[in-house]
RNA sequence: GGUCCGGUAGCUCAGUUGGAUAGAGCAACAGCCUUCUAAGCUGUGGGUCGCGCGUUCGAGCCGCGCCCGGAUCACCA
């Protein structure tokens, strides 16, 4: 698509090579969308232009402010200031740029396919404890990114590999079979999830008892904490689970069964879905044979005592363990297995893992690896990585109790949605389960764009004393000016109004021209989110669009001007205003109610 | 100690390939509801962009050195 911007950088190459008979790059250009401040909409920044001009930055602007009014017909005037050529272009083209915009239905999301395709794995919760607003970032980070792909035309399968095997899942069934006597989530009324996360908190309790009854009797401290009996318990169920014992494999399916409905039932909440899930219980044992070829191959290496291993310090890094003496898989191996496996069983062009910084040289490692083992597609993994959400006392611990559980967070922002709506008597004549959806839209509008503005690389802060805002740089914010539009278009509808084309000869006021200039960025943004997989630049993006909209809507009034040609073109502006707020924020999954 | 990431207003965060006087929100203060939604709008105050040196016409952004904070370097996952 020609725009503006690309005929104006090819023009500023020309006059430089006309006026001073140098050749430059369209990409040398420096072209900015001009300050607010000053008049015009696009800035050239003249000053490397000087070196080849030999004049002054003001003087080279204004010939080259001269050139391009005389071979660009939509530059209506220019002015300099400093070495800044601000230049304006016409009312006519960016009315045009509305009604182009205006045409796609789809505004903001790709036309085309791309033909590229992602997996990206996001979740991957334990199946020994609730989600917590760790797992949240991690949720919306993954949908939003998928969704965020999708808009570009790409394929995107979203995958979750559940960690539903090993020790810490056996301390919850071991403490359940001790101190449940038979309860059940049902029976207690209790999410299943929650449910097993309070045995798994119980075996901790025990544990701790039984640690310091043990010291106190004069057993060394680590023999203490190595030997208690209900770790040994734990393990020797791990031993059985592995073992295929059907007694406990009945009892962790059962478990597992409770905790997957209550995950189920957050996603759901949270609005996140996949397209596959992965559960470790089938893929731990996977890279075994990929390792072994390795080693046959010369690639790694095994010591005396048995295990397999890497040897990194060719990259500046360690070495890494692959095969334990016994012979059994680690973490790194199964995910070199799982990589393999998808690699091959689709046709993938990058596989993204959404996983927290704590892991960025796990995955350093694996793509090291991988690389090693001979695999192609070794660089084709990109590890996504997402800071920490912090408390004022510091990291979130589960063992000290200060984790934000993610169903009592949402809970209650999607109780104080609800007082406030009431308090402000905003949705009087919607009926109880209308309502309820509009609260539930808002408490999380208002979560996922806290999460969400936020660069993912960067840890952040979360106040549970202060919560989530509703008011300011928020979701809600999104959301009102959006409900808002939706009230001016049901107004106008009402009076028989409805947007059409607007008239290229009515022109722009300034604050219209920017709201128009904003919506065209559209694509860029999403473009350059995809780019970056980087959620925060589109939730921004939609935030300033809303600032935007809603001081237009107090300055001008829509329906109220006179002449009709100016009423159209504003009504024709909010309605696109809401199309791109809508669209954007949808690829946030935050969703825009009709009044609020 | 090695590697990686961060440090911008009292607080939470933005800040495009290096460009003009570094921006929002919250909190504080002063205004605005007889008007299409006040979850809003307008205004005031608030900054040594961690520190220093360098590159450049120009540095929050690039380079080097330091300071502070975090993560990580398991026969855990």
């Amino acid at each position: 698509m020609t725009t503006i911007e690309n005929v104006l950088a090819a023009r500023v190459v020309q006059a430089v090579k006309e006026c001073y008979g140098a050749t430059l790059a369209e990409k040398d250009v420096q072209l900015q969308e001009t300050r607010k401040e000053f008049t015009g909409d696009w800035t050239v920044v003249v000053f490397p232009f000087t070196r080849y001009s030999g004049k002054s930055p003001e003087a080279t602007a204004q010939e080259l402010g001269d050139y391009l009014q005389q071979h660009i017909a939509e530059v209506e005037a220019y002015n300099v200031i400093k070495g800044f050529l601000n230049i304006v272009i016409s009312s006519t083209y960016w009315i045009d740029v509305l009604n182009v915009v205006a045409r796609d239905t789809r505004y903001g999301y790709a036309r085309e396919r791309s033909g590229r395709r992602y997996m990206i794995e996001y979740s991957s919760p334990n199946t020994n404890k609730p989600l917590h607003l760790g797992h949240i970032r991690n949720n919306l980070l993954g949908w939003s990114v998928s969704e965020i792909q999708r808009a570009n035309g790409h394929d995107v399968i979203m995958v979750n590999l559940v960690n539903d095997r090993g020790i810490h899942i056996c301390k919850s069934m071991i403490a359940w079979q001790k101190f449940a006597d038979g309860a059940t989530p049902e029976r207690v009324g209790k999410k299943g999830d929650h449910f097993v996360g309070d045995y798994y908190v119980r075996f901790d309790k025990e544990y701790k008892a039984q640690v310091d009854d043990r010291i106190n009797r004069g057993i060394p401290e680590e023999e203490a904490r190595e030997q208690a009996p209900i770790l040994l318990e734990a393990r020797e169920m791990l031993r059985r689970w592995e073992a295929g014992d059907p007694e406990t494999i009945a009892l962790w399916r059962r478990m597992n069964d409770w905790v997957l409905a209550g995950f189920e039932e957050t996603y759901r909440l949270m609005g996140v879905s996949f397209d596959k899930i992965y559960f470790e219980s089938e893929t731990y044992k996977k890279g075994r044979d990929l390792v072994l070829k390795g080693l046959a191959d010369g690639v790694l290496y095994r010591k005396e005592s048995g295990s397999v291993w890497a040897d990194l310090t060719g990259d500046g890094l360690d070495h890494k363990l692959l095969l334990r003496d016994d012979g059994t898989s680690v973490y790194m191996t199964q995910d070199i297995g799982t990589a393999y496996d998808r690699f091959n069983e689709f046709d993938i062009d990058e596989e993204i893992y959404v996983v927290g910084n704590e892991q960025n040289y796990h995955f350093q490692v694996l793509s090291l690896i991988c690389k090693k083992l001979g695999f192609a597609w070794a660089e084709r993994i990109r590890h996504l990585s997402y800071g920490m959400v912090e408390l004022p006392q510091g990291r979130m611990k589960s063992r000290e109790g200060t984790v934000v559980d993610a169903d009592d967070l949402i809970a209650e922002m999607i109780n104080t949605a609800r007082a406030t709506s009431r308090e402000l008597g905003k949705l009087d004549g919607y009926s109880e389960e209308e309502a309820e959806e509009v609260y539930r839209k808002v408490a999380l509008g208002a979560l996922k764009y806290f999460i969400l503005k936020v660069d993912p690389k960067k840890t952040m802060m979360f106040n549970p004393s202060e919560s989530i805002d509703f008011n300011g740089n928020t979701g809600p914010f999104i959301q009102y000016t959006y409900a808002r539009i939706r009230s001016v278009e049901r107004k106008a509808g009402e009076i028989g109004c409805t947007a059409r084309p607007a008239d290229p000869l009515t022109p722009l006021t300034g604050k219209e021209r920017e709201i128009v200039k904003l919506i065209a960025r559209l694509p860029a943004v999403v473009a350059e989110a995809g780019a970056n997989y980087s959620p925060a630049l589109l939730a921004n993006y939609a935030y300033d669009l809303a600032k935007e909209f809603n001081q237009f809507y107090h300055d001008y009034p829509i329906l109220k001007e006179e002449a009709e040609a100016i009423r159209n073109t504003r009504l024709l502006l909010a309605t696109q205003c809401g199309v791109a707020i809508r669209n954007a924020a949808g690829m946030l999954g935050i969703e825009m109610p009709e009044r609020m």
